[in-house]
DNA sequence: GGCTTGCATGGAGCGCACTCCAGGGTTTTA
DNA sequence: TAAAACCCTGGAGTGCGCTCCATGCAAGCC
């Protein structure tokens, strides 16, 4: 997953780089409708249908607009949220970490630096917890030598 | 945490190479004592008295010894065996996986292949997880880059 | 119109890895 | 030798991140 440089508009509000990582298996959407419902997105995403509701209900995601029955109507931004928040999880940041950063992105441009802290948090632990795996594998190299 | 290699004995039943890797924080053992107590073990291990004593229940460890008043009796090899659980545990390793390499220790010398292909299953899982990971490092780099 | 499929809600349930409790015996320390 | 500290057991409780359930409305198809 190589990141190219050159993406988007400014936004920082709405949030996201990123535009299109789907993952292996994961269905590409119904390009530029803007109006996507919960199992397109599910599809999309690798998140379940109960597993999007339920970041609704927890603060997790921005308000989704319905359609005139009350269905989700997802828009281009939410799914990009969406997948900067299947990042967030890849990194092992706790739900309620990723709801903290998801209030002060509500919360609006003056909390800039309070967000920004919190990724470079994130970043470190990454870090470490590379170390950590590293670690791991010079006793697994180890044993595997011992069993051969 | 560097691998020396010229370690213990070929006792591969018993386990564990690893003589010592008591992380920072965590006290050492009374030298050489080999009956040690559920508290000093968790002194030197980090896992809780309640976590040795579950481990024990869901068949994580061998036999432990016993004083005559029925009190647990750590011996070094019991110690050892937890380092490599920790060690295992840091891979991201299930509970339930690493029950089931303990019973094929138990089980003997016949179950050298299958362990090691469990180790080596794992060994694979640690190098994906690292490169999840690093692909987290580079989002987090481009956010954080346009919060400054 | 009936059937299937999809979506809605609030709330219960689950799997994992611990963590703690009650109620009792044992060991150490002063 | 008495108090304090430690250890035992079976079983209940916790926190996290989902996952499922019952029940009901809405749209598409034959």
């Amino acid at each position: 997953m190589t990141l190219t440089r050159q993406e988007q508009a400014p936004d920082l509000i709405g949030e996201e780089p990123e535009g299109c990582d789907r993952g292996p298996g994961l269905r590409p959407l119904p390009e530029g409708r803007d109006r996507y419902t919960i199992s397109e997105v599910s599809a999309h995403t690798g998140l379940s249908v109960h597993t999007l509701r339920w970041y609704e209900r927890i603060g997790l995601m921005p308000h989704i607009d319905r359609s005139h029955t009350g269905q989700r109507r997802y828009s281009d931004k939410d799914v990009s949220w969406l997948a900067l928040v299947n990042k967030l999880r890849l990194t092992g940041m706790a739900v309620a970490d990723m709801v903290r950063y998801a209030d002060l992105v509500r919360q609006g441009e003056h909390t800039y630096a309070e967000r920004r802290a919190l990724l470079v948090a994130t970043r470190q632990s990454v870090l470490d917890r590379i170390e950590e795996l590293r670690s791991t594998l010079a006793v697994l190299d180890y044993k595997i030598d011992l069993y051969s």
